[in-house]
DNA sequence: TGAGTATATGAGTATATTATCACATATCGT
DNA sequence: ACGATATGTGATAATATACTCATATACTCA
């Protein structure tokens, strides 16, 4: 029972992270985590088409990143919990630390 | 130019992500948190194929997110950098918020 | 009501990911 | 050197994901 439900936590944190495992995700969270923005304006930001922004805006929705309101025309997006942003200090010391193995890899030639 | 190397920072952050943006991997990040492990027990535990469990280890060490040592015919994997168990925290945080939600609901019938 | 704008979605294609099987490689003990 | 065991990898098929274009829907304002 446990290991059923232990499966079924670890396929829903999988869907967590699929929904900023990419590049143009990623983009558009480091953008709303200064505030809402409209689909228009995050497309642009990223350099993508809207309906492909769209479609990756509904994905994190789905998995419970983002949250929206309409307003009027046009729907705002938002980080819907702050906390996804310290997943990217996470990936971050990753980063960091695989910097500093190639510094050292560079001084020892 | 900072466009670039963001766009390259994004595609890195994208790939650490995707390592754990799995099932499988992230049982096998569970396990791991305990201590390190042969790929042998990681199969069994995680009960996968031994070549399946293998690909998905290389994936995870590519990403830098484990590492590994051989010990005789063994290989034993452990996690690289311990922040990525802060992943989890983030992704748990957000399950708690979508409980939370859904109780709310479920009190509203 | 009708033109214009923002967003979402269906369909199709291209690409990536995953699991499986068979086989290769490496190491150990005898 | 030989058999046994652990791990890694190539090939393939199944599946999932991403992007684009065309179109649908929803809302605003004149």
């Amino acid at each position: 029972m446990a290991d059923k439900s232990r499966q079924q936590l670890f396929e829903k944190q999988a869907e967590i992270a699929k929904a900023v495992a990419h590049p143009l995700r990623i983009a558009i969270v480091d953008f709303l985590k200064d505030g809402e923005q409209c689909v228009c304006d995050i497309a642009e930001h990223v350099g993508s088409e809207r309906s492909n922004v769209s479609r990756h805006l509904s994905v994190m929705v789905s998995a419970g990143v983002l949250e929206y309101r309409k307003e009027g025309l046009k729907v705002i997006y938002r980080l819907k919990c702050v906390c996804i942003l310290d997943f990217f200090s996470c990936v971050t010391a990753v980063l960091k630390q695989q910097a500093k193995e190639n510094e050292k890899l560079l001084k020892a030639i």
